[in-house]
DNA sequence: GTTTTACTTTAGAATTATTATAAACTGAAA
DNA sequence: TTTCAGTTTATAATAATTCTAAAGTAAAAC
């Protein structure tokens, strides 16, 4: 995704292109494997990757407004931070947990035969698959 | 569950049977369907339900041993709270986001037919479902 | 282009959920 | 009963996140 795309993408959806947004967004999106991430791990690769330094509140501000922007999904992780995806297309996960570690599943690669209705009044929003690793 | 098969049930996995384990343990366990609860929410529960007050780091305490010894499993929800659950078999959720609600979903009620295999030297340790509602 | 305006960033305070601490307490073994 | 390890408790500490309000900035209006 290049630098236009992104200014692009960003406006589309109705956030100013700021620069700490838009350097943000080249981090995230600028990639060909989805990435996941928390605050904090973005929070120490930005510091590393990139020359400016952002306020961890912005870094909390922009990734809300991505993921309400639909630019990122929301991992269920068991435990206390908040995992982030790249990937925001209807998809499934390994869980690693010996280190932490997310992976992809793509959505074909899972078949689901059979599921339960839903229960009074409720309908299906979607399905998420969670395949937990050990060694 | 009777209050002898209780304490049978905190003897035999280590915990000693005190007071305050006795009546959060007849308070989970002595129901007929599964119970979800997070620790404020219990808390909440127990404060009403019973005469003795609990401090909120014993019902921590109790809850991370329970959970230890096999008697709780804990259940993937986005958000910062932890989700207990009284049912420790290996089943699935359905997940109403509008009330935060969990709902169990037997284990013979999914069948998967198809899912990818597990990364290099890494094995499929439990699969879990998780199927969103909404209204 | 300048001014204005509304949105954004920022540092730090506040909040929320959870864990750690250390003194007092209590089951159960000796 | 005495002893002792395990437990409870109030409170402090920590961790992740959200709030606040002042300063900054992109883009609209002039």
């Amino acid at each position: 995704m290049k630098k236009l795309d992104i200014l692009k993408k960003l406006r589309t959806s109705g956030l100013r292109p700021t620069k700490q947004r838009v350097e943000i967004a080249k981090f995230l999106f600028e990639r060909d494997k989805t990435f996941h991430f928390t605050v904090e791990s973005l929070n120490k690769l930005l510091e590393k990757k990139t020359s400016n330094k952002f306020a961890l509140a912005t870094i909390y501000n922009t990734v809300h407004a991505f993921k309400s922007a639909g630019h990122l999904s929301e991992v269920e992780v068991k435990g206390k931070k908040t995992y982030f995806d790249t990937n925001v297309s209807n998809h499934h996960h390994f869980y690693d947990s010996e280190n932490s570690e997310l992976i992809d599943i793509d959505s074909n690669d899972v078949v689901i035969q059979k599921i339960p209705k839903a229960p009074n009044g409720k309908k299906i929003k979607n399905i998420e698959v969670f395949i937990n690793l050990k060694n």
